[in-house]
RNA sequence: GGGCGGUUAGCUCAGCUGGUUAGAGCGCCUGCCUUACAAGCAGGAGGUCGCAGGUUCGAGUCCUGCACUGCCCA
């Protein structure tokens, strides 16, 4: 059956029929393996957990390059016969998706309280089910290899009733505290929010001073603040015992301005004498370090605002005003009354809610918090003592420095959507009951009248579970066996707080004790772990996609790339090419679309080389013995290229190439060197193998009348292994065309049902073959000066030339005389004569140490040109053989460096020195 | 203020553990429709590796300082 491929590679069809075949047929999905019975050896596994995506999101260049990254590894172990299992899921996103369901009611002209609680959730899941997990649905596009049986959705039932466990069992510990303290409230979303989830802005403000007259004194305290309208809750002013200006008002009292209430001067390490006065204003409820101080001196607390910010009838006349309304009312009474006596420009750094922007007010209320020291230790260690490394290394220091510097994590958010607090409130006597399930009476009154606690947990405390829930916690199963802890986790460096340390906490406290199957922990490379508690073995941290410019892409900048747009235009396989080439752990991408254009072109090139390889096929009739193995256990390391005939230098050579290429892929992919792995196989499969080796076999691809057809079809046949190798090597790089040109190859009946599940190729040192190599670059080395020289002769393309060669050792005459063939073709070349001297001092010749080349042609050279020339390439070789010589006269280099290093040195200079002679002659000869 | 990075060709970036001649893509110049590919082929130009010291037989690579620049945390 002919194999007709379009002329022109049109990436848009092949991809998604192959992304709809590879979901149709479950090639990802991963049923629980049983234990394997002592005799057989345990296949090793390789698990991944997809963070998981908001339920509202849309795929942006992040995501698709994180992505792109997972499934290079994911196709790459699963080929190599491990057991792979990628688990995606989605997130709930509390406040997130509770703010598009409300952006649609407002639509309606309806706030979700005019729904009621009950009725905002069934719209919240209506909602979902209608729009949630777009990025799943475009993930399916991507053809990421995921289970997608398994697919899981953070408030599942089963998830769920996980995260009551959690809860109630820190609870139990006594990890889990209520209480009044202050925390950042988004006045806008109405809510507590976590540390992490403020942004903080340098902005310019001003600094305001206030003067508060002393009780009984005609003097005056002043204080310096930046929120003026905080001072209406003011309980103290603060000094510095060791201030001496302030020494002699310790015990007294000022009066508040505007409230005109007495509060005491206290002396507190707060103040500090060599700030601005010395003295500080003391405001318990609306801010941290005073909320400290208050405790320490047991101050009342008052709350000036209410939830919305707006101010409360605790603040008198300003009741019912807007925080910063309030403000300038405050400045300016207080300027009308004579206690405002400075007002300076200040820079401050203020806390924004990261989803509105709204300014952070801090705010004294009651919330849930885990006690994270204890947490935090362990988390730690795990990182410490290696248990999981981090890559790249530098993430690791910012980890840890993170965890030393850690805070209590205020878990409760006033919100309606998530996983709501099992704890219930009795009306009679006010005690709280933590429980799995709603109690029926109060545990210390026996009261029946009990309310469920409104708010509901952070969204980060249940994905920090999902590496144990996902695989069935609380209860044991053969899951966790298997999968847990987790091989890898790759993501994002944003949440490696919001997320991988939560994970890393929750992992080491709730599966202390698990121990993964020994025989699969083995067989996959973990046998020298010692803790099988932690989450995951590995974290690879991948770094930013910026815009073309290096900016940050961001909504309102409008610089988004969209990467659908972007695939649309040149491909999945090209878009995930480029993500992967400009992979460098550790520095971030700054995505260029003249890349993907390129590797498009990429694409074209192994789909023309695959149009060339079919058309000889197709011609000769030849019929392929598929050598394509599916992998195994026993066969993890599989060697280099199947039932290739090594006939000719050509062969040796590519043969040799690609397995050297197919070890530096392996190797690169162990250390997640994408960028190495994706250029390694651009260059061999455009530079080498399309540029030389098609090119080189071309002449046995003979099918006129009367030829041995035999010839062709050995080469047909090592060209078919060596494409189906590299078609496998490049997979899960770029899956689709891999998969198009594959399945052609096999005319529909290939031997496993996808090259996803072929076996990855592994450079094997036995088909290396460093003579080949070194031959082949002298013939190349040859063709090359002979298109120079022809260059700038400035012969016609056309025109085949007649050359001289004089090759330095009789070995290298016979390699030319064997292959002068391959010379006369690529070079344009009539005829090679074999000369018995050097041919450098003769104008329109080049040499190198291993020959000199001359061609024939009646055109004069340019003289100017060449001398031109010449004396470049003169200086350069004598400025390195200075260079040369000078090292070598060292007697401290010949005593300290390594053999090889200095033999080096030794063989170079030698060249150095004919190159020479040969340059100096042929600018005496040609005059200049 | 604390921490982590970056500075290499016109542009975007590689260059892992210090070791012979610093690479690629795009762009640029010259010439080619050589029947797999003009999304291509052949040839070419282009870099005192931010600056100043230091360690070393040897530094783009390690150390120190400086300049510019980015990010995170407080």
């Amino acid at each position: 059956m002919p194999h007709e491929l379009p002329k022109a590679y049109e990436p848009g069809a092949i991809e998604t029929r192959w992304a709809d075949y590879w979901i149709k047929e479950k090639l990802f999905s991963v049923p629980t393996p049983p234990p394997s019975p002592p005799s057989e050896k345990a296949r090793p596994v390789f698990a991944l957990l997809l963070p998981p995506p908001n339920v509202t999101g849309q795929l942006h260049m992040g995501h698709m390059f994180g992505q792109t990254q997972m499934d290079i590894v994911a196709r790459w172990h699963r080929m190599r016969g491990f057991i792979t299992l990628w688990l995606p899921g989605t997130d709930h996103a509390g406040i997130a998706t509770q703010m598009m369901v409300e952006r649609d009611l407002a639509k309606e002209g309806k706030k979700r309280r005019d729904l009621g609680r009950e009725k905002f959730i069934e719209r919240v899941w209506e909602w979902k089910k209608l729009y949630g997990g777009a990025i799943l649905n475009q993930m399916k596009r991507l053809g990421a290899s995921v289970d997608w049986d398994r697919e899981y959705f953070t408030m599942d039932e089963n998830l769920s009733h996980a995260v009551r466990e959690v809860f109630v069992r820190l609870y139990e510990e006594g990890l889990i505290y209520r209480g009044n303290y202050i925390v950042n409230w988004c006045p806008w979303h109405e809510t507590a929010i976590s540390d992490l989830e403020v942004k903080h802005e340098e902005v310019r403000g001003k600094l305001w001073e206030i003067r508060y007259p002393v009780v009984g004194s005609d003097e005056f305290i002043t204080v310096a603040t930046t929120r003026p309208e905080t001072m209406l809750g003011d309980t103290a002013v603060a000094v510095n015992a060791k201030d001496e200006r302030y020494t002699h008002l310790h015990g007294k009292k000022v009066v508040l301005p505007l409230m005109m209430r007495e509060i005491p001067i206290i002396t507190d390490e707060l103040a500090q004498p060599e700030f601005g006065t010395g003295a500080v204003k003391v405001t318990p409820a609306h801010d941290p370090n005073d909320f400290q101080a208050g405790l320490r001196h047991n101050l009342p607390q008052i709350n000036v605002m209410d939830e919305h910010a707006h101010m409360n009838q605790n603040a008198g006349v300003y009741a019912g005003l807007d925080r910063f309304e309030a403000r300038k009312r405050v400045l300016a009474d207080l300027q009308e009354q004579g206690f405002l006596v400075g007002e300076k420009d200040h820079a401050l750094s203020i806390g924004k809610c990261e989803r509105c922007g709204t300014i952070v007010e801090p705010r004294l209320s009651e919330q849930w918090f885990i006690k994270i020291q204890p947490l935090a230790d362990r988390a730690k260690e795990a990182v410490e003592n290696g248990e999981i490394s981090i890559v790249p290394d530098n993430h690791r220091t910012i980890y840890l420095n993170w965890m030393n510097n850690i805070h209590d994590w205020c878990v409760s958010r006033q919100l309606w959507w998530g996983h709501r607090i099992p704890a219930w409130t009795c009306g009679a006597c006010k005690e709280v009951i933590v429980a799995r399930e709603a109690p029926t009476k109060c545990t210390k009154c026996g009261g029946a009248k009990l309310e469920q606690v409104p708010d509901v947990l952070d969204t980060w405390f249940s994905s920090g579970l999902l590496p144990f829930t996902t695989l069935g916690w609380p209860e044991k199963t053969r899951d966790q066996e298997v999968f847990y802890p987790t091989t890898l986790l790759i993501t994002a460096y944003e949440i490696l707080f919001f997320w991988v340390a939560r994970m890393i906490m929750f992992g080491c406290h709730f599966m202390q004790g698990h121990h993964q199957d020994p025989a699969i922990k083995r067989a996959s490379g973990w046998g020298d772990k010692k803790d099988d508690s932690v989450p995951f073995r590995q974290v690879y941290i991948h770094s930013l996609v910026r815009d073309a410019d290096r900016q940050k892409m961001s909504k309102t900048k409008g610089n988004v790339i969209d990467p659908l747009e972007i695939i649309d235009r040149f491909g999945t396989d090209a878009t995930r090419f480029t993500l992967a080439a400009m992979a460098a752990p550790g520095t971030d991408i700054a995505f260029n679309e003249s890349r993907t254009e390129g590797y498009r072109a990429f694409a074209n090139k192994i789909w023309n080389a695959a149009r060339f390889m079919f058309m000889n096929v197709d011609r000769l009739g030849f019929v392929w013995v598929n050598v394509t193995r599916a992998p195994s256990p026993a066969k993890v390391s599989a060697t280099g290229v199947s039932n290739f005939q090594a006939l000719t230098l050509e062969d040796r050579w590519i043969l040799s190439r690609f397995n050297r290429v197919a070890a530096d892929v392996n190797d690169a992919l162990t250390t997640y060197r994408f960028h190495e792995a994706a250029n390694r196989i651009y260059d061999f499969f455009w530079g080498e193998f399309c540029d030389w080796y098609l090119e080189l076999i071309k002449p046995r691809l003979n099918f006129e009348e009367g030829v041995d057809k035999s010839t062709a079809q050995a080469a047909c046949a090592n060209l078919m292994n060596l494409f189906d190798a590299s078609l496998r090597l490049l997979h899960p790089v770029m899956p689709f065309i891999t998969e198009e040109i594959w399945q052609a190859m096999y005319d529909g009946k290939p031997p496993v049902k996808s090259i996803a599940l072929a076996e990855y190729p592994q450079g094997d040192e036995k088909q290396f073959d460093l003579a080949a190599e070194t031959e082949m670059a002298i013939l190349q080395d040859l063709i090359v000066s002979v298109r120079n020289l022809r260059a700038e002769l400035k012969v016609e393309p056309k025109v085949k030339v007649p050359i001289e060669v004089f090759a330095h050792e009789p070995g290298i005459r016979a390699m030319i005389e064997h292959n002068c063939g391959s010379v006369e073709r690529l070079a344009s070349v009539e005829k090679i004569t074999f000369v018995e001297s050097s041919l450098a001092n003769r104008a329109g010749a080049r040499g190198t140490t291993r020959f000199d080349v001359h061609v024939i042609y009646e055109r004069k050279i340019d003289v100017a040109a060449e001398c031109g020339r010449l004396k470049k390439e003169l200086d350069k070789i004598e400025n390195e053989l200075a260079n040369n010589q000078k090292q070598l006269g060292n007697e401290q280099f010949l005593a300290k460096a390594p053999e090889k290093v200095v033999e080096g040195l030794r063989k170079r200079g030698q060249e150095l020195v004919i190159l020479q002679e040969k340059t100096k002659s042929k600018q005496k000869e040609l005059g200049c």
